[in-house]
DNA sequence: ACGGGGCTTCAGCAAATTTTAAGTTTGAAG
DNA sequence: CTTCAAACTTAAAATTTGCTGAAGCCCCGT
C-alpha cells in the first residue's frame, strides 16, 4: 500500500510519514507543489494526501491537473482551519475527502483506511478485547454487559488502545497518534488519562482481569495477558 | 442496489458519491455525457441520476436515447437552479424525477428511495419513532395525537434524525445531509435547530420521554432508550 | 414599503472536558 | 534498605462545548 504525502511543512510531513510507516504503508514524501505532481503522475500510488497550501502549485490545482490526466488516485486535502468554505472548495478540484488542520493522527488513518476501503475496517465497526467492545459508529462502549461512558478523548485513546491490543505503545506515541500535531501536552496528560479509563474499565469489573497495564519505562499495554 | 451518477461537477460528483455509499448504494461516476451513455446501457442500475448540463452529450438526450433503447431505468434529472421550462423538458424525455440545484442530500436521497421502491416497503411513507410521527407525503409530524407544525428546515432535520434513530450524528454530518452543499453553517446553527425542536417535539410532552439527547463531544441522538 | 416567518449569527452563561500542577506512591538498581 | 525517576492521584485552572434569547437579514405576500 503506497501512500504519497504533498506537505511543505516538514514537522508535519515527517510526522505523518513515520506514523504511516509504523502502520506499515510505504509512504513516500514530496516538500513542494511541483514534485508532488511529478510523482503522483509517475508512481502508482493508493492513497495521496496533499496539502492544499503549497509551495510551487497549489493543492487544489494539483488535484485537478491530476484529474484531467485521467489520474484517479483517490486524494485526501488538507485545509486550514475550519473554513467550510475550504470544504467545497476542496472537494471541487477533485478531492475525495478533506481533513480541517490540525488534525490527529488517527483522524487521517481512518480517512485512508475509508478510502482504501480495507477489508479489515468494512466488515466490523466494532473492536473487540477480551470481555471489552468499542463501537464506532454508536460510540458506545460495553464491558460485560455494562455500557461504560467515556469523554471523546478517553474514547479516541481506547480506540487507540485496542486496535493496538498487547503492543506496548509509549506515551509518545499516544500523543502522535491520539493528539493532533500541533498539541503541546506534557506527559503527564496521558497518566491522567489512563488513570480515567481504569477507573471506568478496569476498577469497576473486579471479577474480570484488568485490561490496562504500565509497562515501566516503555509505555502502556492494553490487554488479557501479562 | 446500483446507482450511476453522471455529473461533470466534481464536487458535487464525488459528495453524492460518499454520501450515497454511505448509505450502502455502490455507486459509480460518470464524468462526461458519453461515458455516462455508455455506462448507462451496459450496466444494470438501479437509479441513474442525471445532470442535465453535461460537456460531451445532454442529459435530455441521453436520457431520451437510453428510452429509445429500451433502457427503463429510474432516472432523477439535476436541473440548474429552477426554470420550469427545464422541467418540464426534463420529464418530457424519459426523466422520472427532477431535482432543482443545488439540493440538500437528503432530499436526493428521498427521492431514490422513491424511485426504488420495492413493493413491500410502499407500505409507508412514516417515519415512526416510540410515539412520534413523521408522515412525508403529508408533511405532517404527531406526538401524541398533537398536530405539530414545523418549518422546512426543522422538518428535514428531524426526518433526518428518525431516518438514524438511535445513532449518533455528528453536527457535521447533518450539516452534510440536511443542508445544500453550497451552505455555509456555523455548528451554532445545529445547536439553534436542535433547541427549536426540543421546544417543539420534547417539551411539550412532559409525560412522555424526551426523544432527542446531546452526547457530548460526539452529537446527537433521536430515541427512546437513553 | 411593510410586516411576518424562517434562517442564521452573535454573545453570554453554564457545565463538562481537557490540561496543568503538586504531592504521593511505586519499583528497580545499587 | 535507600534512592530516584517513573507513574499515580487529586484538585484546581484553563479551555471547549452546548444552550438560549435576542437581533439581523432575506424573501414573500399584501
Amino acid at each position: 500500500m503506497r501512500i504519497l504525502v504533498v506537505e511543505d511543512e516538514h514537522k508535519i510531513a515527517n510526522a505523518v510519514k513515520t506514523g504511516l510507516e509504523q502502520e506499515n504503508f510505504v509512504v513516500d514524501v514530496a516538500y513542494d507543489g511541483q514534485s508532488g505532481f511529478d510523482l503522483a503522475s509517475s508512481e502508482p500510488y493508493d492513497v495521496i494526501v496533499l496539502d492544499r497550501l503549497l509551495p510551487g502549485m497549489e493543492g487544489s490545482l494539483i488535484a485537478k491537473n491530476l484529474r484531467e490526466r485521467k489520474v484517479h488516485t483517490p486524494i485526501i486535502m488538507l485545509t486550514a482551519k475550519g473554513q467550510i468554505a475550504d470544504r467545497v472548495e476542496g472537494l471541487d478540484s477533485g478531492a475525495d475527502d478533506y481533513l480541517v488542520k490540525p488534525f490527529a493522527f488517527e483522524e487521517l488513518l481512518a480517512r485512508i483506511r475509508a478510502l482504501s476501503r480495507r477489508p479489515k475496517q468494512t466488515l466490523s465497526e466494532t473492536l473487540i478485547v477480551g470481555d471489552l467492545t468499542l463501537n464506532m459508529q454508536l460510540y458506545e462502549v460495553i464491558r460485560n454487559q455494562t455500557v461504560i461512558n467515556l469523554s471523546s478523548k478517553e474514547f479516541s485513546l481506547l480506540e487507540y488502545l485496542m486496535r493496538h491490543s498487547n503492543q506496548i505503545l509509549s506515551k509518545n506515541q499516544i500523543i502522535n497518534h491520539v493528539w493532533n500535531y500541533e498539541a503541546n501536552i506534557l506527559p503527564n496528560t496521558i497518566e491522567v488519562y489512563i488513570g480515567y479509563l481504569r477507573n471506568k474499565i478496569d476498577k469497576p469489573f473486579k471479577n474480570s482481569p484488568s485490561l490496562i497495564h504500565t509497562v515501566r519505562g516503555f509505555g502502556y499495554k492494553l490487554g488479557n495477558r501479562e
